[in-house]
DNA sequence: ATGCTATTTAGAATTAGTCTATACTCCGCA
DNA sequence: TGCGGAGTATAGACTAATTCTAAATAGCAT
């Protein structure tokens, strides 16, 4: 994604395009993928940037809350960020601890239960788990 | 559950009943349930056991090894323990933190992805995530 | 009793993430 | 041209959950 667009896409969700925020969002936006905090400042560090490890996780959290990014838990030791945003699920092998998308068109339900009293569903999330094949 | 039915059940599954396993099963198989290990490690504590932390961990480890209980990924900073081992879905209330079971016969699939080369499907987890209704 | 293996333990170490207090940046305005 | 304030960024201290390590213990077979 060029400079320029990820400037206006900032804007569009309400987030002032600092530099810091554009290079976050530089790097996980660039494609559709899963990327950790740790992982992020890891790449910025390769690019030669000196972004703050507090400055990226509060970026992050910016950016999730105003939707630009989704969080994905599976694995418990630590968060993933998502660059799609739209519906889809998860395939996620437990040997390698890859992690990759489902398009949401791929996944019908016949039957889902009824919600909780007093409550709203913010999303389905299918979960996949998959071992590499040993055989 | 009796303590004998403990005794046989981890025998069963290959564990080797020593007094803090049979405490840790106590604890977490007394009902279908989800507890975090701090929150075994607390059960343990109020009820007067010494078992240490390190051991309500390996425990753990060995049951969720063994099939006896299983882990579960919603919350990034700590891993969820579920007494109940065989198929089924979960509600996880953002707001409050509960999670719920959803019997596995109330979600069917219509379609479902093709596995990725390689690969053999563990499990099939649906999550549903909700909020307090504020309105 | 002796030795062997499995288990338990306290506490140190690790890891991801949060918090805090200070510093910087940008902008309107005197 | 300089001041003030809002919004950001930063280093580094801190926390919480979990894992590791090395030493103690238990139970069983000689």
């Amino acid at each position: 994604m060029a400079g320029l667009d990820i400037e206006r896409l900032l804007q569009r969700h309400g987030v002032m395009p600092t530099l810091q925020r554009r290079e976050v969002a530089g790097v996980l936006l660039d494609k559709p993928q899963h990327l950790s905090a740790e992982q992020i400042i890891d790449c910025l560090r390769l690019a030669g940037s000196r972004v703050s490890k507090a400055t990226v996780y509060n970026t992050l959290k910016i950016f999730s809350d105003c939707g630009l990014v989704r969080e994905v838990n599976v694995d418990s030791t630590r968060k993933f960020y998502d660059s799609t945003t739209h519906a889809h699920h998860h395939f996620y092998n437990v040997d390698t601890g890859e992690l990759n998308d489902i398009p949401c068109e791929l996944v019908d339900f016949l039957s889902l239960p009824p919600l909780p009293q007093g409550t709203e569903q913010e999303s389905v999330e299918v979960l996949i788990r998959l071992r590499s094949k040993t055989d």
